[in-house]
RNA sequence: GUCCUCAUAGUUCAAUGGAUAGAACAGGAGACUUCUAAGCUCUUGAUGGAGGUUCGAUUCCUCCUGAGGACACCA
């Protein structure tokens, strides 16, 4: 609808001879116009343009008047509406899907944890953003591949290892790897000693010249793994491939080596790239050991993603936002090392850090908050609620609950701003929330078994004359799968489908759908059958399960 | 020191350069013998400071203040 409009826009000043004039097409913010989409073409185009040209030339538009100060608003056919919640429910699962990015197929890179370290907050927020901007991509058309990228080696993996050993720790036990990993971690700060003997157990642990921490190292490496898909899985990712950063590394180190001097410099014993040319900073890719820092394992990973997936046209790497400027200088060293990259897409999501209300955790100094103990808290609290619900699987709608609180919270705000979660509130499931959008679809499940069983049935065929106020939020939802999509914004769908549910509960609360008496009753049941889809479809994108009963 | 983000109501967040800056929570008031009260209705309350560009700035530019981050062998 929104390009037919600004097509027509467009043709009308091609036909007055004034082209190239930029105007806006959207829908009014101001809640007392009640107008379907506005433009500010008459200011743009001072005023050449006007309505004239324009009337009855789109499809669907009754009318255009000239508002205030150089506005338009276009009004839409009362039948746009009918037709539009006809086309929804004829979708179905596919309603709101474009195909505009049939031919890209997308690599997305997120979640990405240090393996023997708790999955931290922060891995969870990359997992949550990673696999929303992913079902963007899918939703848009793209074929999409899903990447997960471990890390299992270098010095974090050897504190670990060697506080294993000090502590004389469990390597199937995962608190026993992250109490290693802080006493390991520790030690590396305030001993000399000990930060010696970790240099030594990192390198012991790249050259596997000790069988007794090369299997600490896979023990906890199993275990670790074990526990981050169990909680992948309930957070609902599946991943397509992992890279590991040990399989990484020697690729890496091969493609430094064998351009040094063409793309990288030796410098103090290290090679490094020298981001300067391009405006960045150095960084170091091989240290003076001629070990692969994070740098060269990942060129390494690169190279293993496109022998993967040789057909890629966008690669992305979700990571928190501290990594910034490390993912530019990554990305003009990969441009730089490989030419044929020149027509592809390399993009870095940067996702905000997350701390709490209740005052700042440092996984340095052992206050962590870990993935897996929030996500506990969550259900505690969303068990006793469940408990009070209609479902007839607490364990099942406890989890599906939770996981939509907590995805919810970080959904919500713009992608790269920091996240102040608020525990209470994410707790409290009232008001905006994950639970909120699932309670609304639950509650028209319920209302249009009811009204079945009453004999109303959904149709559009007897319209009331004026549309509902949620009709003219139902249409829109394409359109902002898309946007969202094209701004990497997961929270333009959080924050429609929270107004669509709002204005659906306010008409859910003054018309009565289940009334066979009511002649417009098959209608308003097909207005909150399609309100229902595009609630499942919208949280499908956030990676929120919509429970049929709570 | 250099560079990058950010600053909106008491709090947590919205607002492709456009119409009277939207929500939610907290606070205040209310409706319901009817389809799920995790709901609905009404209400109090905000653009850090100073300039500039523009018909029009929360949005773009400059400076100031404040917060977070990056800047060589960690990831």
């Amino acid at each position: 609808m929104e390009t037919e409009i600004r097509t027509a826009i467009a043709n009308a000043l091609k036909t007055l001879g004034t082209e190239g004039v930029d105007f806006v097409v959207g829908h009014p913010t101001d809640k007392n116009t009640v107008a379907d989409y506005f433009s500010n073409v008459a200011m743009a185009a001072a005023k050449i343009a006007g309505e004239a040209g324009l009337q009855g030339k789109i499809e669907s538009v009754e009318r255009i008047e000239v508002a205030g100060p150089g506005f338009l608003n276009f009004y839409l056919r009362r039948d746009f509406f009918g037709e539009k919640i006809t086309a929804a429910r004829t979708n179905g699962e596919t309603w709101g899907q474009n195909k505009s990015l049939i031919h890209e197929e997308v690599l997305v890179e997120y979640t990405s944890p240090n393996l023997f370290k708790p999955l931290h907050i922060g891995n969870l927020v990359g997992n949550i953003i990673g696999e929303s901007v992913t079902r963007l991509f899918e939703y848009n058309g793209a074929t999409v591949k899903r990447l997960n990228y471990p890390s299992d080696i270098g010095l974090t993996v050897a504190k670990a290892v060697w506080g294993l050993k000090k502590t004389a720790g469990d390597p199937t036990d995962i608190n026993a790897l992250g109490e290693a990993y802080k006493v390991g971690n520790d030690a590396y700060e305030q001993d000399e000693i000990a930060k010696a003997e970790i240099v030594r157990v990192n390198e012991s642990l790249y050259a596997e010249d000790d069988s007794e921490l090369v299997a600490l190292r896979e023990q906890g490496i199993a275990t670790s793994k074990t526990k981050l898909n169990a909680i992948c899985k309930r957070l609902g990712t599946t991943f397509d491939a992992e890279i590991f950063e040990s399989e990484a590394g020697p690729t890496g180190v091969e493609i430094v080596k064998k351009n040094v001097s063409k793309v990288f410099d030796e410098s103090d014993g290290a090679i490094v790239y020298r981001g300067e040319k391009a405006g960045l900073h150095t960084r170091v890719f091989l240290n003076s050991k001629g070990l692969p820092t994070y740098e060269a394992k990942d060129l390494g990973n690169f190279v293993k993603k496109q022998s993967l997936f040789p057909n890629w046209t966008t690669s992305i790497v979700v990571t928190g936002n501290e990594q910034t400027e490390y993912f530019k200088v990554l990305y003009a060293a990969i441009r730089e090392v490989f030419i044929d990259v020149a027509e592809k897409k390399l993009e870095h999501i940067p996702t905000g850090f997350l701390t709490l209300t209740t005052g700042k955790m440092s996984s340095r100094k052992g206050n962590v908050l870990t993935g897996e103990s929030l996500l506990a808290e969550m259900e505690e609290s969303a068990r006793e609620k469940a408990a009070e619900s209609r479902t007839d699987n607490l364990e099942e709608l406890t989890e599906q609950v939770a996981v939509a609180a907590l995805k919810y919270q970080i959904l919500k705000q713009a992608v790269g701003t920091n996240i102040v979660f608020d525990k209470e509130r994410a707790l409290s499931f009232e008001g905006d929330s994950g639970p909120y959008l699932q309670y609304t679809h639950a509650r028209i499940m319920s209302v249009l078994k009811k009204a079945a069983e009453a004999g109303v049935e959904p149709s559009t065929e007897l319209p009331p004359p004026t549309p509902y106020a949620v009709e003219k939020l139902i249409y829109q939802f394409p359109e902002v799968i898309a946007t969202a999509l094209r701004e990497r914004a997961p929270h333009h769908v959080t924050g429609y489908l929270t107004e669509l549910a709002s204005v659906f509960n306010s008409f859910y609360a003054t018309e009565t759908i289940a009334d066979p008496s009511d002649k417009f009753a098959p209608y308003k049941a097909a207005v909150a059958d399609a309100v229902r889809l595009t609630l499942k479809n919208g949280l499908f994108v956030l990676g929120i399960r919509a429970p049929e009963r709570m």
